[in-house]
DNA sequence: GCCTAATCATTTGATATCTATCGTTCCTGA
DNA sequence: TCAGGAACGATAGATATCAAATGATTAGGC
């Protein structure tokens, strides 16, 4: 049984998803944002979100880097945080109007972004593209690694 | 012309390619290494490299990046450098008998990886998410910035 | 033959990320 | 009632990465 003569899915995989996500965040840069934030303030939009675990969670970070994240919007006038007076663990974070104004920068450069990534594919092309990748994902979820 | 109403492709490959080489480093640990440190292995023993610009080139990173892998994979007896009589700016990288074994070791664990990852995919599948992620590569690598 | 360009690697300084740990607050069961 | 544990977020320490500046060496132009 000889290595895979091509290529590994692996590699490709992984160097086109950086290279992606390096133009992604190029754009946002000139926007002004970076792709971390551009993800919290989508998911503080969009989600109702209980507590920082649930925002990192959807953002898809850990709750260490998030607080990082926060502290710089927070510094940056993007997000107000406060405690949550039925329970005082618990923060709550808030967009403010500039907050709210970036969003709006940043999801006209996400939009342009995800047209640029479909340039060339029918949506039948791109919907096979996602149901792949949903398979490699679930074949490293798996908690069974004794399948060699 | 509203957002896109599924998500994002580019959030779904970016999920998909950083749990994928996260369960792929996990089993590097195990048997002794790391994603770089295999990446870097790999590119020693198959290819003749003239220098670290290649060498980085070869990996996929930075060369600043490189030489600090470089440093450790050195201090763990993996690799030696040393300058070339010929041309002194360059650097010689050569695998130790340690390295050699190494490779041979997480060599291993990247057949099995790549074995687990294309489990339940076709041949024509595999070939077909290929030339679908080099078509999203080519969609961002582009120049022309222009296109909206 | 010199001075300037280019080339190669390293160092420096910054950001993003993780795991592990800590302090605070809340809740539950004896 | 109150002691122990759970939940929440912050902090500390580590690694990976990049861009820009630096140092050393070579190659080219005059």
């Amino acid at each position: 049984m000889p290595p895979p003569a091509s290529r590994p899915i692996g590699l490709t995989l992984a160097r086109t998803a950086r290279a992606v996500s390096r133009a992604f965040d190029a754009r946002l840069a000139e926007a002004g944002g970076s792709l971390p934030v551009w993800l919290i303030l989508l998911s503080l939009r969009t989600q109702a979100l209980g507590n920082q675990r649930e925002l990192a969670n959807a953002v898809g970070i850990q709750g260490a880097t998030l607080t990082h994240h926060l502290n710089a919007m927070e510094r940056n006038g993007l997000v107000t945080r406060r405690r949550d007076p039925a329970n005082r663990r618990v923060h709550l974070v808030e967009l403010t109007p500039a907050g709210k104004e970036l969003f709006g920068r940043l999801r006209e450069t996400a939009i342009a972004h995800d047209r640029r990534l479909r340039r060339g594919l029918t949506s039948a092309e791109v919907a096979s593209l996602e149901q792949l990748l949903d398979r490699l994902h679930v074949n490293v979820a798996d908690d069974d690694p004794a399948v060699t």
